[in-house]
DNA sequence: CGGGATCCATGAAGATACTG
DNA sequence: CAGTATCTTCATGGATCCCG
């Protein structure tokens, strides 16, 4: 059993972890503006409502399947609204709901923090590239 | 070809827009702080400098590799420094850089607008559940 | 102690086809 | 128009073994 401890204890630990992680506010909103269509699509929402298909097209290399899978997504956190007009052809209008409007503002946030750090960041990593591998 | 147009068009959008995301300074950070462990380590070294199995310890959960993966990623961004002390028994220091320091601030920012924010996200989703699925 | 290298399982993203 | 259902593919995380 001895040989067992490490991954036992590790695995003790993952329990602990996912149930903590669980209840952490912050890991939901980390795991939701970190989905690659998340952002965009609220972006693409922040001009005023839009229908399904100019979402498609606004956000343009979406797949239908995540187009609808991320704005359940973000229906159901109450970040969107979904309404449908009943008419011959269907329309359903999307568009941010109070808090889908202040998380679009913490992306703001998020952006202008991205644009002034860009640069150091960037050369940080042409350093520490050039440095890892000088020849070839 | 006209079948085509339709698989085609969207093939274009996306190449158009990973070139897009490419130079997007938004996606690197959020692809960054959206990832698992790079927050979690992050705050972990908020209080100061950690050695590589402390670090380990701190974040409970983490294996090896990601542990190690992660920590590259975030030196290369310049995020965090690595100090190798080569001691008999090797000795390794990760401490966070100035930038790494702002960047968790943003976190902070972030950590914020969760706790703000999660009520309201909870209690939608809850609605949205009840409403989805009524009965067995 | 602090990793590097390798193999494998899993889950998510995409393409396709069909429906109200 | 606005999805849903299904299949396939592929990247990611994790476990394990090994080395300086």
């Amino acid at each position: 059993m001895a040989t067992m401890t490490a991954a036992e204890r590790r695995e003790r630990g993952r329990e602990a972890y996912d149930a903590y992680l669980a209840e952490c506010p912050s890991r939901h909103v980390l795991d939701r503006i970190g989905d690659k269509w998340v952002s965009l699509l609220l972006v693409a929402l922040a001009d005023g409502p839009r229908r399904y298909a100019e979402l498609g097209r606004a956000v343009a290399g979406v797949s239908q399947k995540m187009l609808t899978q991320t704005l359940r997504g973000l229906e159901r956190d109450g970040l969107v609204s979904r309404t449908v007009t009943p008419s011959v052809p269907a329309r359903v209008d999307y568009a941010l709901t109070p808090v889908g409007r202040s998380l679009v503002d913490l992306i703001g946030v998020i952006k202008v923090w991205a644009e002034g750090n860009i640069a150091a960041i960037e050369a940080a990593r042409t350093e520490y590239d050039a440095r890892e591998q000088p020849p070839a």
